[in-house]
DNA sequence: TGAAATGTTGGGGCG
DNA sequence: ACGCCCCAACATTTC
């Protein structure tokens, strides 16, 4: 009789280049798929509430995947370590497979788990497929980790991408005890905020698929050109699909590939593209070898950095009420939809950490809880690039002028009237700055300030001269004694 | 994957 | 004709 081997699917929900599920099938194994939604192992770090309203679509989604092939995704909920005991043991299995995590809780938690079930005569094994190149596998001369993007590209494209790899699972086990996804609430009720999200997204391995053909078949020209313009749908909006593992970096790096082969005049625009993929893999490799990014400044100096916490403040950039037209509008994009364009969230994560001078953290909590696509070594790796405190971050000099910014990537104010809607009908001249608006440019467009769209929170002149002023103190703080 | 301040240059208006 | 000033336009530096 053959043996039964748990396919335990964590950031990996799809079914093809998975290569613990090729791993766990082999040697005429019985595959039993198992997600268990595990609140209580990533501390504070468990998925926040627009990621839980996609986890339940993709699980929908694979779960009918499977159901198709003739197995049945089981779904629990509790502990990982405790649950994949008792389904061992209730199920017969002898193995796990997995895809390896990088976040520091999920590394731990493998190790214990690696130890813990190997005790009980379970073979533990892990397995790659989520990132282009595995942590420790792309290193310096000296042999440690890259701290800065570009040279660590270019030694990652130095190396062979392997191929995706084909689905591959020949059986499946009939062992059926599982939860009714409906009972774990992933959906949110009273408000349903995500009541058209439907709309926007497909979560799942076809939808991420879908989305990956017609970016590169539609979009891509323009990537080079446009991808900076929020307005504009010039982007891959994979990000949700590749945080939840629907697709992997490999499948769109060997589609890639492909484009440039046979269109070798997209290959400026696909290259960039590529890139964004390159700075995930940087995120997760700077993760994997400092994994206090998270939550503590990779610049210790900044550890020292005079932060203002102010909760209205915060407050006030969360529901995009700053006064700041290209702020606000990045911010209700992020609410209605569950992501925000890159270039946005350059700018609105520029103003709370410089001109509100807001702790980072602050920003990557509210990222965290309300991005469809909140990835820990994305997210803490950008906040820490945008505050000035990260590795390769941009400096802290560099404080984005939002009406510059405004002015520059959406020049007709298509994107802020979208979004703050209230501006719909002030001219293009003053729709990045409205409180420059005379008055009766305001009386037509039938705006009051300060009524119906906000003042500006802070002067932009003086908030860029506090935060200048508050990096100056931990420079002085940094500078040794003489 | 900035912006502002400061410096330089050169054409044109004007006395 | 000349010098002077103004000020774009561009370059450099500073934050």
């Amino acid at each position: 009789m053959s043996e039964t081997a748990i396919l335990w699917f964590r950031q990996d929900l799809r079914l093809n280049d998975l290569p613990a599920l090729q791993a766990a099938s082999r040697d005429d194994r019985k595959v039993l798929p198992l997600y268990i939604l595990d609140d209580e192992t990533p501390g504070d770090w468990s998925m926040g509430g627009a990621s839980r309203w996609w986890l339940h679509h993709s699980l929908c989604s694979l779960a009918a995947d499977i159901e198709a092939l003739g197995g049945q995704l089981i779904l629990r909920r509790g502990d990982a370590k405790k649950i994949l005991q008792e389904v061992c043991e209730a199920s017969g299995a002898t193995s796990v497979f997995c895809s390896r995590r990088y976040e520091p809780w999920a590394s731990e938690q493998e190790l214990l788990l690696h130890e813990t079930l190997g005790d009980h005569g379970i073979e533990f094994k892990r397995y790659g497929g989520t990132l282009l190149h595995e942590p420790g596998s792309v290193l310096t001369l000296g042999g440690g980790p890259f701290k800065v993007f570009t040279p660590f590209w270019r030694a990652c494209q130095k190396q062979e991408v392997a191929p995706p790899l084909p689905m591959q699972c020949d059986s499946w086990s009939n062992w059926s005890k599982s939860d009714e996804l409906a009972s774990w609430n992933l959906l949110p009720t009273s408000p349903d905020w995500a009541e058209y999200w439907l709309d926007h997204w497909t979560p799942g391995e076809n939808g991420a698929q879908e989305r990956l053909h017609g970016f590169l078949d539609e979009t891509v020209s323009s990537y080079a050109d446009q991808r900076d313009l929020p307005a504009v749908d010039a982007t891959s909006r994979l990000s949700a699909h590749l945080h939840h593992g629907e697709i992997s970096p490999r499948q769109i790096w060997a589609m890639c590939e492909q484009k440039k082969l046979e269109l070798p005049h997209t290959a400026t625009a696909v290259n960039k593209f590529q890139a964004e993929i390159g700075w995930r893999e940087f995120s997760y490799h700077l993760l994997h070898f400092f994994p206090a990014i998270p939550h503590s400044a990779f610049k210790e100096n900044f550890a020292e950095f005079p932060w203002q916490p102010d909760e209205e403040r915060l407050r006030r950039w969360q529901r995009g009420e700053t006064g700041y037209p290209i702020v606000d509008a990045g911010m209700r994009e992020l609410w209605a939809t569950g992501i925000m364009h890159n270039r946005v969230r350059m700018v609105v994560a520029s103003f709370l950490c410089k001109h509100l001078l807001q702790h980072w953290r602050k920003g990557e909590e509210w990222f965290w809880d309300t991005l469809v696509d909140a990835d820990l070594a994305s997210n803490g790796c950008s906040w820490q690039w945008v505050a000035g405190s990260g590795a390769d971050a941009a400096p802290y000099f560099r404080i984005f002028n939002p009406v510059t910014q405004g002015e520059k990537f959406d020049k007709q104010g298509e994107y802020v009237r979208r979004w703050v809607p209230e501006l719909a009908k002030l001219p293009n001249k003053y729709v990045h700055k409205p409180w420059e608006a005379p008055e009766d440019a305001l009386a037509q467009a039938e705006i009051k300030l300060g009524t119906d769209y906000p003042e500006p929170i802070v002067d932009h002149r003086e908030a860029r001269q506090a935060a200048l002023d508050a990096y100056q103190q931990i420079r002085l703080s940094n500078a040794t004694p003489t």
